[in-house]
DNA sequence: CGTGCTATCTATAACTG
DNA sequence: TCAGTTATAGATAGCAC
């Protein structure tokens, strides 16, 4: 029911925000293979939960290491 | 109004693509930016847009490198 | 390239099993 | 822990500027 409005604020009971991290870490995951795939581009996303645990999202089965390869190789008129 | 359902394939037309693009990046930098200050953990998201250009994102004011470094140097047992 | 609108779709907080 | 439910808040497609 989302009561909770949600302020923009680190939650502070642990348990929350492991519930929380599953949940929206999913859901990050998913909005990221789906642009990936809408606009066909390269997407690498690293996340750490709270426990320290790795996820990782790479477009295109191409290996994480071949889009931070990318990444570190990019020519400086083609970054922010 | 949402008119296309949005089945998940690629974007054919550039022009559409490319401002699908657009929106749906600065929602997936907006998404990753609330997890990492919800549940306090570090998050990096490199993204290339169809035009080969950078996005990225990476919380708390860490580097990019600082992130990816954790990335390369974490034990086995901590990954998927 | 952006920004604003808005009807509709999607994610999710709180809860239950 | 972990999946499912449901009422809401949030995201966004198509359009106009």
């Amino acid at each position: 029911m989302n009561r909770g409005k949600g302020k923009l604020e680190k939650i502070e009971k642990l348990f929350g925000r492991q519930v929380t991290y599953s949940k929206r870490k999913n859901g990050l995951m998913k909005k990221a293979h789906q642009l990936s795939v809408l606009c066909d581009v390269q997407i690498a996303v690293v996340s750490f939960s709270p426990s320290g645990r790795l996820s990782q999202f790479s477009s295109h089965n191409k290996r994480m290491e071949e889009i931070l390869e990318r990444y570190a190789n990019l020519p400086d008129y083609l970054r922010d």
